[in-house]
DNA sequence: ATGCTAACCTGATGGC
DNA sequence: TGCCATCAGGTTAGCA
């Protein structure tokens, strides 16, 4: 569930049905899915088992749980197609199952209630995700593994500073979208709520980040902040079954999407046809009317 | 130093 | 029915 606001919702999910709880076993079944951690598999099997597990984190799209009683976080990344399910025990293992966590409290009394029983699972199809263990950066409060210290503060996070990402964008000489897809400028934001974001401030994706005033800047946090809050509240995100929150259900802000996804049909503001166009790979979409584009430098 | 492309994977879909 | 090309929400090594 790669953007920031599904990230989060497996967070919740996480926090809520695995932390607390002591690992008593660990499976890898694809080694593509431990990739990150150097040590291999059975290290990463090794190091977790016996541990308990602290209160879930997430910083952008990376999530991790802390490793209680040695300085280690299990940090997780999506990737394009990865969950992490919370399954009874005794469900199929699905088609794409790559890691197993298993704890000590279950099968057994229902001491925790419905979690008792359950396993985590880590279901990944095109293997872009994965599980690694990590150090911690030393004196960060939340237990941030050092891995992803070069990660910006995401713009949810209250310590995110904007002024000093609005000094950024002058500093850069680059385009406005290919700054929001940068992970060391702000973190969290992916190729859907890049073109939801610059489609409600009115921006081509090709605006040269120097011509951003203040005032624009500002404009285009509150937007990308409005965005991702309104997709947590729908749950994320989904436009098919590879997007799911720990218990396999998908959100539903596709929805309410205004630009992604949307080509031809008439922007929400103007009527005008909602544009698709190639980009790095991939997509973009916006209104040709409401975002016009930047002068040819 | 910075910016950009290609590569890493599997599966779904549409055209011929 | 099959084959091929294209596309998909991310990150990063390595090149210019």
């Amino acid at each position: 569930m790669p953007e920031l606001p599904e990230v989060e919702v497996v967070r919740r999910g996480l926090r809520r049905w695995v932390s607390g709880r002591t690992v008593a076993f660990v499976e890898v079944l694809h080694p593509r899915a431990v990739r990150r951690h150097p040590a291999g598999a059975a290290d990463f099997a090794a190091r977790l088992t016996g541990h308990r597990i602290g209160e879930a984190r997430r910083r952008g799209k990376y999530l991790w749980l802390p490793v209680e009683g040695a300085d280690l976080a299990v940090l997780a990344h999506l990737g394009m197609s990865g969950q992490l399910l919370v399954q009874p025990q005794d469900m199929p293992d699905e088609k794409h199952l790559r890691i197993r966590i298993g704890f000590t409290d279950s099968p057994g009394p229902a001491a925790l209630g419905e979690a008792a029983g359950t396993e985590l699972r880590f279901v990944d199809q095109r293997t872009f995700g994965g599980l690694s263990l990590h150090g911690t950066v030393p004196g960060a409060e939340d237990g941030l593994p050092d891995v992803i210290a070069h990660i910006a503060r995401d713009p949810l996070d209250p310590a995110f500073d904007d002024a000093a990402f609005h000094d950024a964008l002058r500093r850069r000489r680059t385009t406005v979208k290919r700054a929001l897809l940068d992970q060391s400028l702000i973190s969290g934001v992916g190729n859907i709520y890049a073109d939801e974001a610059l489609w409600r401030t009115r921006l081509h994706y090709e605006r040269p980040t120097a011509t951003l005033t203040r005032p624009r800047t500002a404009e285009l946090l509150a937007h990308i902040r409005e965005v991702m809050t309104d997709a947590l509240a729908a749950g994320g995100t989904s436009f098919d079954s590879l997007y799911v929150n720990v218990n396999g259900e998908s959100g539903y802000f596709s929805r309410s999407l205004d630009a992604y996804g949307r080509e031809d049909e008439p922007c929400r503001r103007c009527g005008t046809p909602i544009r698709r166009r190639p980009w790095m790979n991939r997509s973009s979409y916006f209104c040709p009317r409401c975002q016009r584009p930047p002068r040819p430098r």
